[in-house]
RNA sequence: GGUCCCAUCGUCUAGCGGUUAGGACACUGGCCUUUCACGUCGGUAACAGGGGUUCAAAUCCCCUUGGGAUCACCA
């Protein structure tokens, strides 16, 4: 291995003691001796963590996981004028309701610029790199010349051989890239890459206000960071000869590289809000847990066999860089819901009421103010809710102490022909002993012998005097939830709600 | 347009020379059932096209076609 390179590498080229987060430069020295294995995720905070970003992460973080390595969080901020805060907060917020959590970081590239103009100034003094004079207008219209005529949009190289230094002109600075000869690399997903360095120009590596540009920081503190492997999507493959020739100019090890295929929409274009929502928080939003977000994003773009459901500690066991895909895959809203709906069935009550709180304080209902306990309540819904909006909804009626009938189920099942039989069935729930599901069906099929009737004839009456409605749980559930005085009462309303509609 | 990447049911995918091409979502038929669901049993549905290599190709090679990415003083 080239250990050798790395640890020189990273010994004179530290860290600065000037990052902005004081937590994270301990970690750093206590991280670097431990492993070899490191991993990043880098967004720019341009925006909310949308699916994509959040399945490059899940993969660097499972990867991490799996071997034992170190996850770095990085936040890709040299373009200050596209970076906000709220973004930043945002893609931290995304990241920890996934549950992705990071051993080091995050580090701010902004904290770091006086450390790319080093690297700058280095490869200026070594030739490798020069000034360019040329303004960002004569490059536009140099580029759009070159493109009506059919040429390659390519910088012409006029300010490569420059010796004398207008003292005072802007300028930008360029990397001195090879014009002839291969840059190829061995995706660890896509297998062998190449291209002819022709292909390739003189990219700017740091702007004319004297910012760094990504090409080169990504560079900088993959090497100094001494990432082992770095996982991304695969738009960027092809800035990826651009910066070997880099890390090659620098003397840094190259790592190795894993492209991830995109994520696309259902027309099959890249994955975009007109296709629904993107933003990994507006799924939280949307009712969705963060496990269902996870083992789908994990499935889309990678497989282990047949394999569907997975927990965390099974991905974290199972994945690997070998099983993911070459090629890019749909969205499919409809997959997420199901893996949704299955993990709102198999999950722990306890827990789902803690998650469910605030979307039923959104509906103005408070379990704390009385009514059942959450947890029994939810397990009567878990198997008819897809989403926690679902189950948020078939909760309701739970709480509100005046049961809404639905006009169609009120006008069909209170009537005055159920009026004596609800009546009737409440006077034998007064005294029934048990009140399990087990014991209220005994009760209702004992009823039923007695009346001379099936249970047709009593059970969709009381589910609409209990709940209003037509559809809900089922009825031995919900009578043993709200319990014999609740149950009594709802049918006591129920029998007055008939007597005065026939008034 | 140049360069690069990709190609199995509608979608996610298994397959890594010999399979009746499997699973999942969705769709759909039956069963279960006091409602709605869940569950369960079954069904429809794919190797983009053309050349090779081979006894044998969804699997390997080439071409075509089709999709995508990228060509910034964005990341």
């Amino acid at each position: 291995m080239n250990s050798s390179c790395i640890s020189r590498a990273s010994l004179l080229h530290g860290f600065p003691p000037c990052l902005r987060v004081s937590v994270v430069q301990p970690s750093v020295l206590r991280s670097y001796p431990m492993s070899d294995i490191r991993l990043r995720f880098a967004p720019s905070p341009t925006g909310y963590l949308h699916v994509g970003g959040a399945r490059t992460a899940l993969f660097n973080w499972l990867l991490a996981r799996k071997l034992g390595g170190t996850f770095i969080l990085r936040i890709e901020d040299t373009d200050v004028a596209r970076s906000t805060e709220e973004s930043v907060n945002a893609i931290l917020e995304g990241m920890e309701w996934l549950g992705l959590d990071w051993d080091e970081g995050p580090f701010f590239q902004s904290d770091l610029f006086p450390v790319y103009r080093e690297y700058v100034r280095t490869l200026l003094e070594q030739g490798k790199a020069y000034r360019c004079y040329c303004s960002a207008e004569e490059l536009e219209a140099k580029r759009e010349a070159a493109l009506a005529e059919g040429r390659k949009p390519k910088y012409d190289g006029s300010c490569r051989g420059l010796s004398g230094e207008p003292a005072g002109k802007p300028f930008v600075v360029r990397f001195r890239a090879p014009q002839e000869g291969v840059t190829a690399f061995d995706d660890l997903v896509k297998g062998p890459i190449s291209f002819n360095n022709e292909e390739l120009d003189d990219l700017i590596i740091q702007r004319s206000d004297g910012t760094p540009i990504y090409n080169f920081t990504v560079v900088i503190d993959d090497a100094t960071m001494r990432i082992s492997t770095v996982i991304r999507g695969d738009d960027h493959i092809s800035n990826t000869p651009r910066q070997i020739l880099l890390y090659e100019a620098l003397g840094f090890p190259v790592p190795r590289f894993a492209h991830v295929p995109m994520i696309l929409g259902s027309d099959k274009s890249r994955l975009s809000k007109r296709h629904g929502a993107t933003s990994v928080m507006a799924y939280r939003d949307m009712g969705y847990l963060p496990e269902a977000m996870i083992n789908y994003l994990v499935r889309l773009g990678w497989s282990h066999g047949d394999d569907e459901i997975f927990s965390r500690e099974e991905l974290i066991e199972k994945f690997t860089v070998e099983g993911i895909g070459k090629s890019a895959g749909v969205f499919n809203p409809d997959k997420l819901l199901w893996l949704n709906a299955h993990y709102i069935k198999s999950g722990d009550p306890a827990r789902l009421a803690q998650l469910l709180l605030p979307f039923l304080l959104e509906r103005g209902v408070n379990p704390a103010d009385g009514g059942p306990e959450l947890p029994p309540v939810i397990t009567t819904l878990q198997e008819r809710a897809r989403t926690m909006l679902e189950l948020a909804d078939g909760a309701l009626f739970y709480y509100r102490s005046e049961v809404l009938y639905d006009d169609a189920a009120a006008a069909k099942q209170l009537t005055p022909l159920q009026f004596p039989l609800l009546r009737a069935f409440g006077e034998q729930l007064a005294t029934w002993e048990e009140m399990t599901p087990g014991g209220i069906e005994t009760l209702f099929k004992a009823f039923c012998a007695a009346q001379g009737i099936k249970m047709g004839g009593i059970g969709p009456s009381v589910r609409v005097a209990l709940c209003g409605v037509t559809t809900s749980p089922a009825i031995y559930d919900v009578i043993a939830v709200l319990g014999r005085d609740e149950t009594l009462r709802r049918l006591e309303c129920a029998v007055t709600f008939i007597k005065g509609k026939t008034e």
